[in-house]
RNA sequence: GCGGCUGUAGCUCAGUUGGUUAGAGUACCGGAUUGUGAUUCCGGGUGUCGGGGGUUCGAGUCCCCUCAGCCGCCCCA
């Protein structure tokens, strides 16, 4: 049988009103919010994620889809879009004037890993950016956007993982420390444990290995070791959080895999994803647009995983159900036209009316109409077009009454179809 | 990328130490006097047993390869 790429999944039914939904709230939270919608090419020049998101890090180790197109250029299927809305926030010249500019996108994103519940090669992200604003306040707006969304979804057990990984500056003495506690006890590390502290030093702290975990007591930590002015950023963004209600706790301990996070580093997990927690992500990157050859521009964004949100969405709620609309039924070639000059006037005005074109006898109608889950049902017949009614019957009761053409619109509000 | 498990009807699954036309529930299709569903009754199996190869008189069942999915690791959304 025909097979879709592996990794990459159809959505349709349940599943994807269930992202219907998650779209739609955040849509409305963003447009609240003042973010404006972005969409960058799923392709770009495989530069744009090795100078960003870090030439050692998995993602682009080993991740990436990366092919020649026929002009020989390089080109990777996006596996993150930050640094490609900063690449064309550069581009276009957008940045470097203090008008906030705040951006959010949805849309797909591509990582070649090892299939798994909740990881998918092709994979949906809603994420947000905002840029030109350092301040731990424009954080908290952020975090609030990112709460209202998953509040707006039922989410409201969810807490902010929260920590600060400072600045290129002050990271390296973290570092050193960091190594010089590890050399001494070595020999109880992991193999793994022994590869990460070059890679990725902070990844040696959630290491799953009980030997590991023993040898760490006592680590030093890495806010211990931030600049004053992190510091400072650090203890403001956690007051304005509790003042505003968004439920964090610290950890210390928190990594990303991406490598341009600087000072505000954060992550949710849901205890409902299995193996693949990671419900969203994000941070400040002060960095990035810099890198990437733009003007100096601290920046902050997060990234929600959509599947996963999804997911946790049906566990929660349980299936999102179709709204579909009332089934307007003619019987005879006299009532097909006429349904057909009522329909269109009725969609004329907005009216959800689906109008069954099958011809099938009257008791499959109904039988396929139930199957739709579709609540009313109009009848058009002989003796209702010499009338100027439809006959309405409601499926959940049974009940049945005749309405006169002109006043189905006021009966069907989307309430009541 | 590493390790383990699974794959039979649209769905959930049964199928004996290898044995004859591969089953159940549900869903679906047709019918029970032509304009009334979700109940009932009657009828229908709709299948490349994931795919390919091998062993055997004989394979859904055993072996190898492969594809897909699931679980864990790595990592991340």
């Amino acid at each position: 049988m025909a097979q879709s790429v592996k990794g990459m999944r159809d959505l349709y039914g349940s599943e994807l009103r269930a992202f219907r939904l998650v779209e739609d709230t955040a849509r409305a939270a963003f447009a609240r919010h003042g973010y404006e919608e972005i969409r960058t090419p799923i392709l770009e020049y495989t530069e744009v994620f090795k100078r960003t998101v870090g030439e050692s890090s998995d993602i682009v180790n080993k991740e990436m889809y990366v092919f020649k197109d026929r002009g020989d250029r390089e080109v990777v299927m996006r596996p993150e879009n930050t640094a490609a809305v900063v690449r064309a926030l550069i581009e276009h010249k957008l940045l470097g004037s203090s008008d906030p500019r705040l951006l959010f996108y949805i849309g797909p994103m591509f990582r070649y890993e090892r299939m798994q519940a909740g990881r998918y090669r092709q994979f949906w992200q809603i994420g947000a950016e905002s840029f030109g604003v350092s301040t731990p306040e424009s954080e908290a707006e952020s975090l609030l956007l990112l709460f209202e969304i998953l509040k707006g979804l039922g989410l409201t057990q969810l807490k902010l993982s929260l920590n600060s990984v400072g600045t290129p500056e002050s990271r390296p003495a973290f570092y050193a420390a960091f190594r010089a506690f590890f050399d001494a006890r070595e020999p109880e590390y992991c193999e793994d444990c022994h590869r990460r502290i070059g890679e990725n030093p902070l990844r040696v702290l959630d290491c799953k290995n009980d030997r590991c975990q023993k040898a760490l007591e006592g680590h030093p930590l890495i806010t211990d070791f931030l600049d004053e002015a992190s510091k400072h950023h650090h203890a403001r963004l956690k007051e304005l959080l509790a003042a505003l209600g968004i439920p964090f706790e610290e950890n210390p301990r928190l990594v990303r895999g991406l490598d341009y996070y600087t000072r505000t580093a954060f992550e949710v997990l849901s205890s409902d994803l299995g193996a693949q927690s990671a419900l969203l992500g994000g941070g400040r990157y002060d960095g990035l647009v810099k890198q990437l050859g733009g003007p100096d521009t601290p920046a902050f964004g997060w990234a929600i995983g959509l599947d996963r949100l999804a997911s946790v969405v049906q566990q929660v709620k349980g299936e999102v159900g179709a709204t579909p609309p009332a089934l307007l039924v003619p019987l005879g070639e006299a009532a097909a036209l006429e349904a057909a000059k009522l329909a269109q006037a009725w969609w004329d005005r907005g009216l959800p009316v689906q109008l069954d074109t099958r011809g099938l006898a009257l008791k499959k109608v109904f039988a396929s109409a139930d199957r739709l889950g579709i609540k009313t049902v109009l009848l058009l017949g002989d003796g209702e077009l010499a009338e100027g009614v439809v006959t309405a019957k409601h499926l959940a009761t049974g009940e049945q009454t005749k309405v006169p053409f002109a006043e189905v619109p006021t009966r069907l509000s989307p309430a009541k179809a």
